[in-house]
DNA sequence: ATGGCCTCGGTTCGAGGA
């Protein structure tokens, strides 16, 4: 079983990328972030011809979650139900027997602003959420991007990066929190090589230059950590023209 | 040097992302 998640920047400009991506790597789940696409443009038919059917609540413009299953979908939720939202950020599906809930954290802007505060609170009611579900389904992966580098070194430069968003304390903080339901980063269940990350910046030839954040990540249950056998981000589609800035993560259970 | 680049909406610039 094969669980992945990208932050595709846009599903419109991006759907070949998806596609090729899926015929390469045909994990059993992709979860996708910032589709910005309403419901009604969504891509079922193309995805559903190479074999995948879609949970999906989007928007115009900004925001918008997807998950795609080569399996049947069942419980699907949209939104937080604690943390009522316009904006289209979470999406669940009981699939397999796992718990899947793919999430789309606010960015945050800079710290100390109105969408920093916006961010801390809707983690904290992720949080209060996932501790509710946790107790119905043990078996529960939540992946996205959380636009959170957990650790210094899960950021190119931790000296140029100190004290702002996507590394700040308090962002830290809300995601220990999240962990402390007793969630695990399944990326750090394993050896990893220095500087691998899942962002880079379109601007400065930041990928080129390895100018790179982890903020893009799988967190796992116990019962599913244990059946975790590797994770990994596959930086690849990141090299292919058009890229989005982000490149996909992938958690392989037994 | 506090910007660089990309996407969107909707027009040729501003907002937002990270």
């Amino acid at each position: 079983m094969k669980l992945a998640t990208w932050n595709v920047n846009s599903l419109k400009v991006r759907l070949p990328h998806v596609l090729q991506w899926l015929a390469d790597n045909p994990v059993d789940v992709l979860c996708l972030q910032e589709t910005k696409l309403t419901d009604d443009k969504f891509p079922v038919a193309e995805l559903e011809a190479i074999g995948y059917q879609a949970a999906y609540t989007g928007q115009k413009t900004y925001n918008g979650v997807a998950i795609l299953s080569r399996h049947p979908m069942a419980d699907v939720v949209k939104n937080n139900p604690l943390f009522p939202d316009e904006q289209q950020r979470m999406v669940a599906a009981t699939i397999e027997g796992i718990r899947v809930v793919c999430a789309y954290v606010p960015n945050g802007q800079s710290v100390g602003s109105e969408k920093y505060e916006y961010k801390l609170r809707w983690l904290a009611a992720l949080r209060d959420w996932l501790r509710a579900e946790m107790v119905r389904q043990p078996n529960l992966a939540v992946l996205g991007d959380y636009n959170i580098a957990p650790a210094d070194r899960d950021v190119h430069d931790p000296a140029a990066w100190v004290g702002s968003v996507l590394v700040s304390e308090a962002e830290r903080a809300a995601f220990r929190e999240v962990c402390g339901l007793d969630l695990i980063d399944a990326f750090r269940l394993f050896e990893q090589a220095d500087k691998l990350f899942s962002w880079w910046d379109y601007r400065q030839m930041a990928f080129r230059r390895n100018m790179g954040l982890r903020i893009d990540h799988i967190l796992l249950t116990p019962p599913l950590a244990a059946r975790c056998i590797a994770c990994v981000i596959d930086k690849a589609p990141r090299k292919w023209e058009q890229p989005s800035d982000h490149t996909p993560v992938i958690a392989t259970l037994d």
